[in-house]
DNA sequence: GGCAGAAGCGGGGTAAAGTCCGCTTACGAA
DNA sequence: TTCGTAAGCGGACTTTACCCCGCTTCTGCC
């Protein structure tokens, strides 16, 4: 028996239930525009939602499973592009384009959700126990590492070094105070570096 | 005038105040290796070493800041062998090799301050404004990259990738709920991997 | 429909981080 | 030595995440 990847509600929801998440939901999306992370406070969003403050922990878990959830939300389509979509991000293209496609999408994808993306891979991350963690970044970028003729490699290791090179720099940015300042320049120069990162690496 | 890089008391400390703050210091890692570091508090540190509470955050400036420091404090003989001490770790060997023995020096150090490294690395980082960040991890792989010839490369972004691939996973490792179990072999597989990336990125 | 028991709910309670501000102390200059 | 003042100190106060547990509401089954 292996604890959920990250926090979940028990699998079989009440209709109560979902319908209270939905509206949570809802509700945390609203406050996070309308006043940025840090108005998003527990209490708040317990109160503005009309529920009970055990109610949103029994939903969420933490204050962090709240921005997990929302970007979880978010990363549905962005999900269905990557796995379904047209190459270079989709099937169909050498694994190695969408490797590089995949980490600009990422970014792109993390830079548009950037308030839920800080608060929620900053957060203390819930490990599972006993092994190592699977992100669905993680699991997409080990599925292409694994189509790559790399010649002797870690692949476990070197999927965490390729995960962590592409996320961290961005959230380095995210969590600077004047992140907004130039934000596409940025996010084009770490767009670029993982481009090479990955040609560096991947080359035979 | 820039900010200080990570947070720190202001620059000529009286001297009552540089005797609290060796005190606070001492009294800390005791609690650390007593208790771990769930247990240390900023009430029970004031407690304990017979201070006011006000005292501990305007030398630490946070929770976070306690570890930090503890991890400075380690750090200093460890950056010694760094900066002049014997090839490859020290200046001597080709750039590449110290790159990687450089990796490799650091992945033990921190898993050897484990519990101050995790709440160190994970608490939220203190980033300088309006630039990207620059810890001494970060300026020496910078400064060996600048040793080595890469072709034509975002330096900047490279050291924030390779500084991310190499803390990260270990982090994760450290998170994990059992991660005194098989410390050793993990520390080796993370630094052959290690070693591989920077044959990879760096070789012609 | 009625029932049992699990799942969910609510909100008061606790602990710990971080702030504030009036008092005290070190220390350079006269 | 004395004095002015900036630095340091302490601890009450505020805020917020997170826990607990008695009560309520679903929902599958007869």
């Amino acid at each position: 028996m292996t604890e959920p990847l990250v926090w979940q509600a028990p699998q079989p929801e009440r209709a109560d239930a979902a319908r209270n998440r939905q509206h949570l939901l809802a509700t945390a999306r609203e406050m996070l525009a309308e006043a940025g992370p840090e108005r998003l406070t527990m209490d708040a969003l317990a109160e503005r939602s009309g529920l009970g403050k055990g109610t949103v922990f029994r939903r969420f878990g933490t204050r962090t499973g709240i921005f997990v959830a929302l970007l979880d939300d978010a990363e549905r389509d962005f999900q269905e592009q990557m796995l379904g979509g047209p190459p270079p991000l989709g099937p169909g293209a050498p694994p190695i384009d969408r490797l590089a496609a995949y980490g600009e999408a990422r970014m792109r994808f993390l830079m548009d959700n950037r308030d839920a993306a800080r608060a929620a891979l900053l957060g203390r991350l819930p490990v599972p126990a006993g092994g190592l963690p699977a992100s669905l970044s993680h699991t997409h970028i080990r599925m292409l590492l694994g189509l790559i003729d790399l010649g002797p490699a870690d692949l476990t290791v070197l999927t965490a070094q390729l995960t962590a090179a592409l996320d961290v720099p961005l959230l380095r940015y995210l969590s600077a105070t004047d992140a907004d300042h130039a934000a596409d320049q940025v996010t084009d120069a770490l767009a670029n570096g993982w481009r090479d990162l990955v040609r560096r690496v991947c080359r035979p």
